[in-house]
Parts: C-alpha cells; structure tokens; sequence
DNA sequence: CCCGCTTTGTGAATGTATGCACGAGTGCAT
DNA sequence: ATGCACTCGTGCATACATTCACAAAGCGGG
C-alpha cells in the first residue's frame, strides 16, 4: 500500500509568470469582447509580443486548460487567470497624497473598472481635505486607519512626495495594509510579509537613457523590454 | 607574435544592472546632498534594499572604482554612472497626449530636474491644443515631427487613451523617436531597434492582487519586488 | 615596516527564466 | 477507420541573475 499526493496544496507560479498574467488577461478580454472564442498559443503570444512556447509554459501552470489541436478556450483562460490572479472579487485601494499625482490616480477612472475601486484619498495637508477628487472626498491622513478598517482595504498607493513617502508606507502598514504600491522616487522599508511594488518615472526615463546612449556606439541591438516587449517591424 | 585585445570597445551591462543603477544613482545623490563622501557597497546595499554582493557586481560593471578597505567615492560614483546611463546630456521628451495623465506629467516638475525637460505636448484633439500645462503649449499631433527634429527629442512618452496608443507611437517612430516610455494598458508593437518600457498601473495592482491573495492562504512569503525590493522590520 | 582590520572584486555554485524540439492528444476529412 | 494537420504540454539545454565565499588590496597604528 503506498500514499500519493492527494492535492496540490497551493501551485506556486513563478514571479516572471506573474508579471505577464495581467497582460494576457487583458489581451483575452479584448478578445472575448471581439467575440473570438478560442485562441492559440501562437495567437495569444503574437499579441502579447512574447514567445509561443513561454506563453504555453506560463499557462500551464494554471493547469492543463488548453485543447491540442484547437488553443485555449478564451472565456474559461479569463476566468481562471482571473481566480489565480485573485480578482474574483474587487481589492478597494487607499491613495495617500492628493497632490499632482495623487489627483490624477484618484481621477483616472480606470482604476473602478479593473476591479480597484478607490476607497479613499488622504493627504496631511488640511487645506487639502475636503476637496472632492474622481467622487471621493480627500480626508485627513489620521482617518486613514479608520478608512482601511471599515473598508476592508489591503492595497495602499503611496502617491506622496519623497520625504513623505516612508511616513506614508509606516502609516499604511500600521493601519492594517499588506500590499503598496509606491510610485515615490524612494525604496521604502516595509516589515517582512509586506509587498511592494514601485513605479518610478525617473527611472523609467534613465533606463531608457541607457540604451538609447549605447545606440550612439556600435550597432542596434535588440528591444528594451520590463515584462513583454516586442520587435515587430509596424 | 599574437593580437591581444586592445581595448574593450564597450561594456555590456546586464540587464537587470542597467534597472538598479538609477536606483543606486539617486541613493547616491542624497548622499552627496548630506555630505557623505564615502560609502561602503554594503551601506549602499542597506540603502537600496539589496545585497551587497550585488551592489558591488553592479559597480564592477562600470570599471574598478572602490577603494579596498574603504569603499567608493560617492561623487565619483555618481560621475560613473551618470556617465554610463548616458546622463551627462539633457535628454528632451515629448508628450503624447494631454489627458489626465498627460497633464499629471508635464506639471510634474521631477521630470526637468532629472534631465528630461519636456520639450512638448501634443494631443489629437483640437480642442486640447493651446491650452497651457506645466508652463508647454499643448500643440497638435501633426506639429509632433517638428517638434521632434526642431528640439532634437529621442524619447517619447505615449499618455493616451488606448485606442489610440499604437498610432501615438507609429507617430512616434516615424518623426524620428527612438525610445518610448508606454503609459496606456497596451502592448505597443515597434520596429526593431526601438526601446519600449511600459508603466501599467492595472498590471502592478494586479501583480499585488495575486500575492495579496496567496498570502490568504499558507504562511507568508517574501516580499514582491520589481526590482530592488526589501523586507526589513520597520 | 609590518600586522591586523576592513572592504573590494570576482570565480564558482546555485537558482531562475527562456526557448527549442518533440511526444502526445484532438479534430476533421476521406 | 485511418491518416493528416494542428497545437498543447513539457523535458532539456542554454542563458541570465543572484549569492556566497575568499583572495587581493588598501589603510592605519604601533
């Protein structure tokens, strides 16, 4: 008589996967709402600018979803890239900093539509309270726990200058927040077990700024790229 | 007799170094600001929420700059890898698009000050065009290849909605742009030889999604990170 | 001048990600 | 039924990235 692994426990993807799901995912919803019900491998890595065999590889460790011979049914791939992703069910945000920035994350509608209602907009500034930004009304960052709480928020964005923007990340996680996105130009110590992820313009440019200086030396080379960049004559 | 390599025509940097330097780069500069004159590859590491090992693997990259015993000049560093990153120039953006973000971009002053003086606006939309942002003159789409020979502009920044954001950068290539830093939730496709970097912030909310989602389930884990994450008690 | 302390620079080991290539299913036509 | 065309799922080779661990190098004190 001999055991078997009854169940995986919990499938670990690895973080490369990770980052190219949402862009499948958006990809297959354009599809469906173009009515395309199957796609390929092939297909889907086309139009996501990244090769067929990786795109196989990443979906397979969602499970064995695919039909040979025909592709993915698009429908069940959204749903269940969805349910890995764990966007069954909306993640309100909490935005701190209602500056230049602040305001345009909170006015960009965007964010509602994908699942990530803005439950709140704080800054530290009275005169800045009250004012209504995209329907929500920037309160004092001192009701920010209260906010977290009754909302049952989990994501908090850092939109704050950069000397504000650790006081920022200290208050969200004290305040019950596990995930933070920061778009401060600042790496922000966050206790362990807190993720964060960080976009930062600067960066971005420099980044780009590197390759485009080394250009100016011996011969093209190949595409720049953050997640799934693409080399396709237009 | 024998040939011996005369001299490296120029180092390749990997990939994953050229996405931390313009994080130690900016570490670096504050330093400076506070009079620190020297630093170890291990304070830059605590700084920078990496390994040290890394830090000084990064730097070997850029040539034998550290001291032994020591540690490395900070301005000297900073000299280095503004030099490598192609810093040493202004580098002109133009602006595509002046919504919401488009606006949130050009009146953000960090984008000057860091060497990327906007050099223009431009929207399709005549009803945009004229209107001043972040003290630019949004001008018409059709003035972009002025624009960009007139003011020498390499880089780009595509902020619109998008359905428009693949024309945006076809604009873009075709007047001459060679770098486009991508802000719509698509991917672009651009000839070989172009830079591409992408900022979706649906995409990293969604990353978070994923693990915030996980962490319901067995322990903890580490932290996300994009590129130079940290865990550490706060 | 030498010794001990510190910190760099890098070879080697490990870990992670990519892409090829092919076996194994599936559907359709004959 | 059988064969053919197609596409998935994945083992394997390769490339890239991270981390360790240590010799080599510099500094300061005696």
């Amino acid at each position: 008589m001999e055991f078997m692994p009854v169940e995986r426990v919990r499938r670990r993807i690895p973080d490369a996967t990770v980052v190219r799901l949402p862009i499948y995912l958006r990809i297959l919803v354009e599809q469906a709402d173009e009515e395309v019900e199957w796609i390929s491998s092939e297909g889907l890595a086309e139009l996501a600018g990244v090769n067929a065999a990786k795109v196989r590889k990443d979906l397979s460790y969602l499970g064995s979803y695919g039909t040979r011979g025909v592709g993915y049914e698009v429908a069940f791939l959204v749903y269940q890239i969805r349910r890995e992703l764990g966007l069954t069910h909306d993640w309100p945000v909490v935005i701190v900093g209602a500056g230049n920035l602040g305001q345009a994350l909170a006015g960009y509608g965007g964010f509602g539509e994908r699942g990530f209602p803005v439950a709140g907009v704080v800054d530290i500034e009275p005169a800045k309270v009250g004012s209504v930004i995209g329907g929500v009304r920037v309160r004092h960052i001192e009701d920010l726990a209260q906010i977290v709480h009754s909302r049952r928020v989990h994501i908090g964005v850092v939109a704050t200058p950069p000397g504000a923007a650790q006081d920022a990340a200290d208050r969200l996680v004290s305040a019950g927040v596990t995930s933070i996105l920061n778009f401060a130009p600042v790496v922000l110590v966050v206790p362990r077990g807190i993720s964060v992820r960080k976009v930062d313009l600067a960066v971005e440019l420099q980044i780009l700024s590197y390759y485009e200086q080394r250009r100016a030396g011996v011969g093209l080379h190949a595409v720049t790229s953050n997640d799934a960049g693409r080399g396709a004559s237009a």
